[in-house]
DNA sequence: GAAAGTGGTCTTTTT
DNA sequence: GACCACTTTC
């Protein structure tokens, strides 16, 4: 056959090829880890490129991050010519919203009542909002809260149900509480000019629906369509997918029903289930032969995702060599487990062999980020945290945006209070003159900028006329204040660069005078406003009538792995396990397998009624166990700080299966019996710690821990014969013994060894 | 009206 | 333990 022979074929193995050659009809690829799925859809498209003949316009291709449409670019760039690749739709299911609807301006104004210079919310906004509705409609946002009501109407939007179909089909009061706060919610969003995630799923459709014309020209313009991890879109997205694949049924989608782990985001795994139902005469093809990792942890991901029930049974398996068995370390408490990492990773790194970013680190939830982000910094280890408190989401880095999307819609009420309420120009202007204010803005059919602006004298031309808000006192000046510094940077915003801009703002905003305290605090604000405006400097080039729109565009939809930056790396990668999905590295730590947190407590909460979430917890172990391609180490602690209070842990169910063949554990002897201890005081027991113990054999500690020593943990109390009571501060483990700090009642701080001094375990709350 | 103090909630994961 | 929203105090 020519076709073997083909340069995009070469390297790829039957079932590879087969998904590059399939191009016409519906074809569903079921990928395991590690099976080169990304590379099948970079040489499909390549070759749609190239053999085919198919213009880059008529290819849309659908990713999960941003960051995994640029890749791929890249690498069919690579395949074919740097300028053929010019012209591919590529991207996440959002940024596609966001195109067809700025592609669309008239329409989306005349049809679904929304403005050119539309806002996209984030989740802190739509908070806001959501509480503004519940106010609303007369009841307590205490009560009612705001973030059940935006998953209620998250969930609402997923399914495309409008606030009214909410109504119709409430089976509960609380359905209908939902449909109430989703009612005003929606209304005041279009009032807003401002859209949330959902909405830019939504009012495409809405969009079509409304001028079924405009949905024509896009399914005549995409011929082939790519969707992948497909196993984790919902239900707006599956329709879209498939209003846009209706008139040439070229849809090719790439999943793996193991690696599910976005159901609580409303993702819909039947969809991937269906596909072939959906689509009559689809090719199935499976990608089991994993190129990834070895032997030893593409054992322990099947065995471990095989005790799923609800599951196709299909396998993984691989043709790499065993390499060093997986490795299960069980530490004291947080503390130990981070600086056990770390001391892990600097063994690792000191040869010269394994470099920093070889090394990914993973855990369940985002607050597990900061005992680990502490040791790293003590360390001499460079890093990187991908997540936790994101960049666009720090106060002072919003503050400062919200300038920018207030002139870019002077609707953006949200936006203005927050100006008001965290900058120094607000000053004097309280609650009382703001709902004046808005009240005025709302008669008059204006913006409330409109209405500060007014009071800046000489600047407002147009408006004169009007009478100003009944604003008094004090917080008149202070609107005569705000509106002089709104009516300067409005015009500013018509000639000025976003940089320029960004100057413009803080110099006017006065917004530096509350960063002079000096605090290492204060420079670290300081230092991500300047980096926000280094950020903006990317955008310098473009005109300035489209540079604030790309701009503010790219902040909204930028993930956190998008914002994970190759050029600078040699750091260890700190990553959540949901963000780690797609991604691989040499060397991977998870950390936190312990019950509680890996599954996380919800899960195993709702498992007598509900074994769904638990299996999702499962997924997700079985994504960051198979993120790692030459070596893993679990790590499990006995306790663990959680909101401040000690907590006993155990380790996590989900190692019971992995067998002794491919994992070594080094556990701490007494585990059990402190562990047992710790539970006998409230929390409920169950037999896990048994069950693990059954198929994992805990090897004895080794010469690792001294096993004669008394197990110490921060906080406890503890007495010394000489210095009296005093609480442990901190527990070094060294070789063959520990180092404990001590804050002494009567006598202060004291370093100890435990093999030395005598200290005695008093009480252990 | 602003700063300092108090109490309650919170942690699952994210485009 | 941290953060937020709300209260008290000046």
């Amino acid at each position: 056959m020519q076709t073997e022979t083909h340069p995009l074929l070469t390297g790829l193995n039957e079932e590879q090829q087969r998904a590059v050659i399939t191009t016409d009809g519906p074809v569903l690829v079921v990928a395991g880890p590690g099976s080169g799925k990304t590379r099948v859809l970079t040489h499909r498209i390549a070759w749609l490129l190239e053999q085919k003949q198919v213009p880059p316009e008529a290819i849309l291709a659908v990713t999960f991050t941003n960051k995994a449409a640029n890749e791929m670019r890249e690498r069919i760039r690579k395949l074919v010519s740097e300028t053929a690749a010019n012209g591919l739709v590529m991207g996440t299911f959002h940024s596609l919203g966001v195109r067809i609807l700025r592609q669309n301006p008239y329409r989306a104004e005349q049809l679904i009542d929304l403005k050119p210079n539309f806002l996209i919310y984030d989740t802190a906004d739509q908070l806001n909002v959501a509480k503004e509705a519940i106010i609303n409609e007369r009841m307590d946002p205490k009560q009612i809260q705001p973030r059940r009501m935006l998953s209620g109407i998250s969930r609402a939007k997923s399914e495309m149900k409008t606030p009214t179909d909410v109504t119709n089909d409430a089976m509960s009061y609380d359905d209908e509480i939902v449909a109430r706060v989703y009612h005003e919610y929606e209304r005041r969003l279009r009032d807003l000019n401002a859209v949330d995630f959902d909405d830019l799923l939504t009012l495409p459709l809405r969009l079509f629906d409304a001028d079924p014309k405009l949905l024509e020209k896009y399914q005549a313009q995409f011929r082939y369509i790519h969707v992948d991890e497909y196993q984790d879109t919902n239900r707006v997205q599956y329709v879209m997918i498939t209003a846009l694949a209706e008139n040439w049924q070229n849809l090719f989608v790439v999943g793996d029903p193991d690696q599910s782990i976005y159901a609580w985001r409303n993702a819909d795994i039947t969809n991937i289930l269906n596909f072939r139902d959906d689509y009559q005469g689809t090719t199935q093809i499976n990608l089991e032969l994993n190129y990834r990792s070895t032997g030893h942890i593409v054992q322990a991901a099947d065995r471990l995702i095989r005790q799923n029930r609800d599951r196709i049974d299909r396998p993984i398996r691989t043709v790499n060599p065993d390499g060093e068995k997986i490795m299960l370390r069980e530490l004291a408490d947080q503390n130990h487990e981070a600086s056990f990492t770390v001391d892990e990773i600097r063994r690792l790194t000191q040869s010269g062999r394994i470099r920093p970013d070889d090394i990914a680190v993973m855990y369940r939830t985002t607050a597990q980020s900061r005992v680990l982000e502490e040791a790293f910094r003590r360390s001499e280890i460079p890093y990187r945290i991908i997540g936790g408190h994101r960049f666009y989401e720090r106060k002072e880095v919003k503050d400062i945006l919200a300038f920018f999307k207030l002139l870019y819609n002077p609707e953006d009420r949200i936006g203005l209070e927050r100006i008001i309420d965290n900058t120094p120009i607000g000053r004097g202007f309280g609650p009382r003159a703001m709902e004046v204010l808005l009240d005025w803005a709302q008669q008059h059919q204006l913006s409330p900028v409109d209405g500060l602006i007014m009071h800046a004298p000489s600047i407002s031309p147009g408006l004169k006329d009007l009478a100003l808000p009944e604003i008094t006192g004090t917080a008149r000046k202070s609107a005569e204040r705000i509106g002089a510094t709104l009516a300067i940077l409005r015009e500013r915003r018509e000639t000025s660069t976003l940089s320029e801009l960004f100057d413009a703002i803080v110099d006017v905003s006065e917004y530096r005078d509350q960063f002079r305290n000096g605090t290492e605090d204060d420079l670290q604000r300081w230092a991500n406003v300047q980096e926000l405006r280094t950020d903006m400097e990317r955008f310098d080039t473009l005109d300035p009538s489209v540079a604030l729109t790309q701009y503010l565009e790219s902040v909204s939809l930028v993930s956190d792995v998008d914002a994970m930056d190759d050029s600078d790396a040699g750091q260890v990668t700190l990553i959540t396990l949901h963000s780690a999905k797609g991604l691989e590295f040499p060397i991977v730590f998870i950390a936190g397998v312990e019950e509680g947190l890996l599954p996380i407590s919800r899960a195993v909460e709702a498992e007598s009624f509900d074994r769904k979430p638990l299996e999702e917890e499962r997924r997700l172990f079985y994504v960051g166990v198979t993120r790692a391609k030459h070596q893993l180490y679990l790590t499990c602690a006995t306790s663990r700080i959680t909101y401040g209070r000690f907590a006993s842990s155990e380790p996590s169910r989900f190692l019971s299966g992995i067998p002794t063949e491919v994992m070594k554990s080094v556990t701490r002897r007494d585990s059990v019996g402190s562990a047992r201890a710790g539970r006998m005081s409230g929390r409920s027991s169950g037999s896990l710690a048994g069950r693990v113990h059954s198929t994992v054999s805990f090897d004895p500690p080794a010469q690792l821990e001294a096993p004669v020593l008394p197990d110490f943990k921060v906080a406890q109390q503890v007495f010394h014969s000489k210095f009296g009571t005093g609480l442990v501060t901190e527990v070094i483990e060294l070789n063959n013994d520990k180092e404990v700090a001590v804050e002494f009642q009567r006598h202060g701080k004291k370093r100890l060894m435990a093999s030395l001094a005598k200290l005695e375990i008093v009480e252990s709350d």
